[in-house]
DNA sequence: ATATGTATACTTGTATACAAATTTTTAAAC
DNA sequence: GTTTAAAAATTTGTATACAAGTATACATAT
């Protein structure tokens, strides 16, 4: 008997909320009143509570004391810290992808890869993208290391707003390229062109930071010494 | 004027919890009811229901609808994955560090060394390792990745129970000969010997895990197949 | 026109009340 | 003694009420 589960109002104003900020739909800076939220998603205050101390906690929204919540600006620092996680982390997965020869793995990307394609074709930059990351995600899975990916994507959060703007001027036809050569690199077991090929194209995203940083100024945070606290 | 600000309640409970939590003083799958903490902790559920909310989050606490709350097992699976991420991010730090001359930095890694010296001295293990976390920042930060570390930090919260298990009989005058040696390696610009050294002692806080999860066997999850779920 | 002080409206922080689900206890039947 | 069923107690999930701080609008003085 299949048990259908009721989504709690939290987790369903959760899994909302997260996805209009990272969908662009509620923009950096913007406030967002939590009788808003409330009225909007049809629910008390307290679940939409509960989602933004979620999303707090994962630096997608900044509450000011009793003066509003906002949801947080795109902040550079972040983004180039993900940057570097991500490259060193990913580099150390695709060298052991590049080592460990799986055609279940290697079927599951060229998948992903198809995807690509007929998304390309179709002109959908949001199926792009997700199977983008679908692909990524086999990385770790084949050698073992799912859960790696996970810390890779909570840390991308930022960057990855940063490449909802750049969206419409990405060539992704390259991307798709660079995936094709990765994957061709992986089959092979060349391990020194996996990490240069894949150091290449993480450093793609970065590109287009200074451009799009002035051209939506008010998207950014300003002070640049926001750094996320922690008590030890 | 300074102005004293009030800490929330929320932030209160948060970081109070944690610290229980972390120091074990609450124990792995101990059910932590909303009521027993807000009394405990002389407030309202509301501010207590936000703290697990955070935490469980970061993984320490986890929710059963309507059927108690509980720390958090460790989780072995979240141990590997953490020290896989600490070993490929904070190698690349050593590296750099070597690379890097700074004689402030080397100052304060200094001091927290001669800080360890001394809780072995006393005998005060928890000064240990909150001396040993400060000097593991300072390699983050004298490179300009402070950010970095607080990503590891937190990657590592699991690790810290484990930890404090061998608290007991670990060998704390070996892990300071080890910080020894890698300060050396990174004033003599030794990139080589700070990588071995360092990889060699993330390594060693692994050694007594089995011995450790069949000892308290109850704090650890059974399952070994939760893992934290991510939606793309 | 600009600056300043005050009142008002707004927003979050916290407490409390209530609903809904689960677990535990209790009782009964075998 | 064991199993089953029902009832009670416990626990979280959600809504609402209220408190307290913040920003805004407005009047006033310079």
């Amino acid at each position: 008997m299949a048990d259908v589960v009721e989504i709690p109002a939290g987790e369903r104003a959760y899994r909302e909320i997260r996805r209009r900020i990272v969908s662009l739909e509620l923009k950096p800076n913007q406030a967002i009143g939590e009788v808003f939220l409330a009225d909007e998603l049809r629910m008390s205050r307290t679940p939409i509570r509960e989602a933004l101390t979620r999303l707090s906690g994962e630096g997608l929204v900044d509450f000011r004391a009793r003066a509003g919540t906002i949801v947080a600006p795109i902040r550079l620092e972040a983004v180039r810290t993900a940057q570097y996680v991500r490259e060193k982390l990913e580099l150390a997965i695709i060298e052991e992808a590049a080592l460990t020869q799986s055609n279940r793995a290697i079927f599951n990307i060229r998948q992903t890869i198809e995807e690509q394609r007929f998304s390309i074709a179709e002109g959908d930059t949001v199926l792009f993208f997700s199977a983008d990351e679908r692909m990524h995600r086999c990385f770790s899975e084949m050698v073992g290391r799912g859960p790696v990916w996970t810390i890779i994507s909570e840390a991308k959060r930022h960057m990855d707003r940063l490449r909802r703007l750049s969206l419409q001027d990405t060539d992704l036809n390259q991307l798709l390229i660079d995936h094709e050569n990765i994957l061709a690199a992986i089959e092979g077991g060349n391990v020194a062109d996996a990490r240069s090929v894949l150091k290449i194209h993480l450093g793609r995203v970065m590109e287009d930071i200074d451009r799009l940083s002035s051209q939506y100024k008010d998207y950014f945070s300003q002070s640049e010494h926001n750094d996320a606290e922690i008590a030890q």
